[in-house]
DNA sequence: CCCATTAATGAGTTTAACTCATTATAATGC
DNA sequence: GCATTATAATGAGTTAAACTCATTAATGGG
């Protein structure tokens, strides 16, 4: 409201002083991904609110209208480079799971791999994590796609596992879902402010490990101490219990899943 | 470096041109509880990245330096009003675990205590989560003591019940106490951003479930006070029995165990 | 070698955080 | 009731960074 008209002569808006320096034209495609490899040093090293687009035209060697050339806005370039970064991540996932066999090692293999990623790369999952993922157009990026699919994977497993029998099936499998990523996340909040290291291999194992007890069916060693009366003839029904919902899911799945399901 | 000289009569830097509308001047305690009120007003309903501190400013009839009188910078300003939100938010929260016995009520009450803030106002939840905790001076932060404060009661309920047998020994506290606030966190994610509901009582239950049954010692708990854990079996057996039932019914009552049949 | 295409420029504008010299209100002392 | 004083509040800035666009010129196809 209070803009003060400063001088009255007004130069033709696009008209040149001075020579410009040779100028070298890249491919779209290479000015693309020369801009997406600077961004995310940036991104990186300051934080998307501290980065500043003319620090990365700076180290390209252009302006910062070229920037602007194909990333409309700043964050449209964040999103690029995330989605990029997570698609590189996700490239050969199906294929490496497909050499681990048994319910305990595949999940444990995702989680590991999950944990992993992070404890390598802590700078772009926070960008994931502190800027992508509260925004309203989330869900429209290729990285909400792309982590609903990897996720989509550990709950096939932890499905196929109460199908066999392996698991019980009184659980709300999105909550474990939930568990097991949330936790992982949770576990490493103080690696990602720089705060100490964490060890993926050991929270993977603990992750599984207090997840696989959770969900196996109700096994219990034998136990003779006082009171164990009970205990061991909960245990003995449990036990046949499970036996025979096993049963009654393999001769009507259809029965036996909808009955069983408590919350969704 | 390309400052242009506009006008060479430069006013006097703070000359007054026109007379000044009456001032009504409150005392230094009074503004900063306003101006943290209508600042968690416009963070809330814009977050933090497009609030605009003479948005703040406009809505108690004052000017934007006042605010930076009392406030250094918009971040320190959103500091603020975290912490007093989270202080109220744990005022009563010792007082009412207090009237609250058992490992399996006394877990499920914190769990869903936190569900319950979420629930309740999710927009200075995602305050927290998105734009505090990431920040390199989150420590400094009085939420993260309270933070602290907070999951160490859920630590400390755990404790206890491996040091009474009710849970196993072998399990890391730690990565119990972060699949279970983890988890909440993650489950609420989706509603978070506007999608959708949940609910704090079947998430809490949920959660409890899953960590209560990974941790029960493999004896079940012989001197469990309250019964949860015998309650807990007893009512799962119930449930597989009724099923068992509807199942016989709907079928050929003499067939016995057979081996599993695949149909279509 | 021309010329159409389009990469890149550079000189802006706009917006919002933040600063500070000055003003004048409300409390204090007499 | 009046002068004094401490300080709440002002308003006119500056600065920085995101974003715009008319113009320029490098490049590749003919």
């Amino acid at each position: 409201m209070h803009k003060m008209a400063h001088v009255e002569s007004p130069p033709v808006k696009g008209a040149s002083l001075h020579p410009r320096r040779r100028v070298y034209r890249l491919s779209r495609e290479r000015r693309v991904a020369d801009i997406m490899d600077s961004a995310r040093g940036v991104f990186c090293a300051k934080g998307y609110g501290d980065a500043v687009i003319s620090e990365i035209a700076g180290q390209l060697g252009i302006v910062e209208g070229t920037i602007y050339r194909y990333f409309p806005t700043k964050r449209d370039l964040l999103i690029a480079v995330v989605e990029d970064w997570y698609r590189r991540i996700l490239a050969d996932y199906d294929e490496q799971l497909k050499g681990i066999s048994g319910t305990r090692n595949r999940l444990r293999f995702l989680i590991w791999r999950h944990l992993k990623v992070i404890h390598d790369d802590p700078a772009m999952f926070r960008l994931v994590t502190g800027e992508l993922r509260g925004g309203a157009d989330y869900r429209t990026t290729s990285v909400y796609d792309m982590n609903r699919q990897y996720t989509k994977r550990t709950l096939a497993i932890v499905e196929e596992a109460v199908k066999s029998g392996e698991f019980r099936a009184d659980v709300p499998l999105r909550m474990v879902r939930d568990m097991i990523y949330g936790g992982a996340e949770h576990h490493t909040w103080a690696f990602l402010r720089g705060e100490g290291d964490f060890s993926p291999d050991a929270a993977a194992e603990a992750i599984v490990g207090i997840i696989y007890r959770g969900l196996m069916g109700a096994d219990t060693a034998p136990n003779s101490e006082n009171g164990a009366v009970d205990a061991q003839a909960i245990s003995r029904l449990e036990s046949v219990a499970r036996r025979l919902e096993r049963v009654a899911e393999s001769r009507d799945p259809r029965r036996g899943r909808e009955k069983s399901r408590k919350q969704g």
